[in-house]
DNA sequence: AAGATCAGAATTGTATACGAAATCTGCAAT
DNA sequence: ATTGCAGATTTCGTATACAATTCTGATCTT
């Protein structure tokens, strides 16, 4: 008999996030380069990763779980492609448990995560130098999930990773990039926030962040939505 | 007949969610007829289901996903057993989500609402006065995804949804039945105060409803048991 | 007799094939 | 031009095969 003490510790999400088709359409979503909609077809992404389809399913689960794929039964698995409605929610939630994880982090960060932190702020700032909107808005989404890796409480960044993930598809629907900019300067502050160990602070930067990227959202053209005829007859 | 105002109807979850191993096993943890720790092996499941490796296979995946279950590659599945910090975070995620939902509740509820609450806690009653523990425990647990889902934020209802199933687990785990039992009156004075539309009101009563419930949980010891699958899932 | 070792059994992970059902596409007919 | 239909395509569920890993129990050593 072995020394089976009852506490299995840490294991390693082997949740279904260990997939080659997870993995590449979910970075490909994060960074832009899958628009909401795009049709997923099982054979296809067969041939793009080298896999069965016995792979290829279990990955389109996967992503189907987390919101950033609508599996249609009979006709298959596409991007998913967020309502006005569901950008709504998909902020609220964040402005009510972001504020939560970065004041966590603020009294849980350590100084190697500040300077994680501080390192992924320049990433960012250089990518956007270099014009790499892709590199940066997945960046930018990988900062708040940072914040909440840091806060040390893993049920809410769950939460946080797909809310992060959604919010992707979300900008490319409804972001207009003319609009302000405030984000490099605002995880700044939040960064400085949380090295300082001021939790109230964090809180509020945080809240304001959300705030401001969802003002900034415009639903007056729900993108060229060419919703089927099926989605607008049934209900 | 539907008797839905117009909005969207919730668009039947095509996730993986309408699998029978999914469902059988879910409710099951719900009811606890499967306790933590609980081996579930493929073979078993294909069984019990009268379905094929595929769709067992789905099921597990998807009950991961939810974190019902473990997956350990080339070691299989096993129902989850939340540690004491896994049940510390899960409240703590609680009363941070739910004061919200039920706030909005109480702004949202239809007269047909109320009376659904209303007959639910009806129902929770009976079960309890019948010493039907697993029914009760799971009606209890409904009513809080009930109230989410009347406040009408899909997505806070997807994470309360997770974060009720695994009370089922921590209760199973952590609770002992001889402590403090203000369930029924709780959830009536919470249906009160949705039904009077007073949303501040709602939000105090969910929150001290929950910090209740954590409170009564005692981490000294977690019981483990092993009993026959068949007899834990066929009711 | 206690513990280590190792071969066989059991279980899981992946690939593949097949039939059924649904969907999509293009062509023909009205 | 729209409708109707047949064939091609795609997905879904199942079955099967086989490699890799883990588990089990019997044997061997000390």
């Amino acid at each position: 008999m072995k020394h089976d003490m009852g506490f299995d510790e840490a294991p390693d999400r082997h949740d279904g996030r260990a997939n080659p088709v997870f993995l590449g359409v979910e970075r490909a979503i994060h960074e832009h380069r899958l628009p909401p909609g795009t049709r997923l077809a099982e054979a296809e992404l067969c041939e793009i990763y080298g896999v069965s389809r016995t792979i290829v399913r279990a990955g389109l689960q996967a992503l189907t779980h987390s919101q950033l794929v609508t599996l249609v039964p009979n006709r298959g698995a596409s991007v998913a492609k967020p309502t006005p409605a569901d950008a709504q929610e998909v902020f609220e939630a964040r402005e009510l448990i972001e504020p939560r994880t970065a004041r966590e982090a603020a009294r849980h960060a350590t100084p190697a995560d500040i300077e994680l932190l501080r390192r992924h702020s320049a990433e960012e700032h250089k990518a956007l130098d270099a014009r790499d909107y892709g590199r940066s808005l997945r960046l930018s989404g990988l900062f708040h999930t940072e914040i909440a890796r840091i806060s040390g409480q893993k049920t809410l960044l769950g939460f946080v990773d797909q809310l992060v993930s959604r919010s992707a598809l979300i900008i490319a629907l409804y972001w207009h990039r003319e609009r302000a900019r405030c984000d490099s300067q605002c995880h700044e502050r939040l960064i400085d926030a949380i090295a300082a160990g001021k939790p109230d602070e964090a809180e509020t930067l945080m809240r304001s962040h959300l705030v401001d990227i969802h003002t900034a959202l415009d639903f007056r053209d729900a993108g060229d939505s060419q919703r089927d005829l099926r989605d607008m007859l049934l209900p």
